[in-house]
DNA sequence: TGAAAACGTTAACAAAAGATAAGGATTTTA
DNA sequence: TAAAATCCTTATCTTTTGTTAACGTTTTCA
């Protein structure tokens, strides 16, 4: 995809957050910068503070943890969604897992730095402000679901949900990876697909 | 405690996010309002909107929804944090769950009202704008650390963290409520609790 | 293209959690 | 202050999940 094609792609993908008139988008994307993925490689490692905040125009990506050792997936971004190491990049501090894409992957991205910039531009600021507000209030509210889930629902009943929600996501991603998602051994996820299915 | 008590202690509650001079606050301090809870009684209800986004000068909440008729609490909030149906009140939805005082609580307040006309105000709308993103950051790495217990640890290791990070908080809260919190069973907490202190 | 790696399923067993009920202690409240 | 409600623990039984390992299939990649 070229720039221009991504670029335009970035807007829409924000517009429901923030919306830019063509002179405001003029000063707002000089901020930005593009760069890619390829399979398997790492967008963010433990131990290194993010600078980036993107918005993926194509390909997916996966959170994961190293545990004992062990790989567990938390969570996962696809194209037209935003991705960061969020509480690195706000805190500045290092990040505590890694991020790395599952296909070939290109971004939008806005580096700490020229946030900060924008914070400071008068003719930027407030929409700037606002716009960090409204995506923080947009996550809290998918957090907030996804906490009620672990808190209110089995692992089926998880696993039921995202199947009605979010069916396309096992044609895409390996089943163990969702299995840690949903909070599970990629075991039990087997299991739990046998079980679903006989009733 | 008195108003003037409650303005200061929430004045250095939100000092974290944001300070205001003394002009500032002259003029932010009056879209701010007061209310109490007596025990018991419930903040926010499942089906109705929530138009308030407070700060607890005294006592605690807990957060709960109602599933198949039982009660499931998922969260509390103390003296000195903010509290409120966050989903509810920034997408102006009718919340899903239930907030109830389990203390004596007093509460300082901000309509959703108030907040929009500060948000238009040219000597306020920056600073709210940005006190807004700031506390929505907040939340969002505490739920980042939320998720990863439920994805990375076992139900007995969320307790074990638990009773490190907030050891007082089973002197304060019924342990059939932190129970549910940690995603388990009373019964089961209660195994965890015997079986951790023999080892 | 051929070896290696990755992946999903299944089995067997152990460990943990859920469900239900009962009992005793404490707290609430009428 | 007496009855009712709340709370925690314990026991029993059932269900689910974790662990480990094996197997066959598919995918990857050198």
């Amino acid at each position: 995809m070229d720039k221009q094609a991504q670029l335009e792609a970035f807007r829409k993908g924000i517009a429901q957050f923030v919306t830019f008139n063509d002179a405001e988008w003029k000063i707002f994307t000089p901020y930005l910068s593009f760069s890619s993925l390829s399979k398997k490689e790492h967008f963010a490692v433990e131990g290194k503070v993010c600078h980036y905040m993107c918005f993926i125009t194509r390909g997916a990506v996966r959170y994961y943890h190293i545990k004992d050792g062990q790989e567990i997936t938390g969570y996962f971004s696809f194209e037209n969604e935003l991705m960061s190491a969020y509480k690195s990049f706000l805190k500045r501090t290092p990040n505590t897992n890694y991020i790395q894409a599952l296909e070939e992957t290109e971004l939008v991205m806005i580096s700490h730095q020229n946030l900060q910039q924008m914070l400071n531009h008068p003719l930027l600021a407030l929409k700037i402000e606002r716009f960090g507000r409204l995506i923080a209030e947009y996550y809290i509210c998918c957090y907030e679901d996804r906490v009620t889930a672990f808190v209110t629902q089995s692992p089926e009943e998880r696993y039921t949900a995202l199947e009605k929600t979010a069916k396309d996501i096992f044609q895409r991603i390996p089943q163990h990876f969702i299995a840690n998602f949903l909070g599970i051994t990629p075991v039990s996820l087997s299991r739990i697909r046998k079980r679903t299915l006989l009733q």
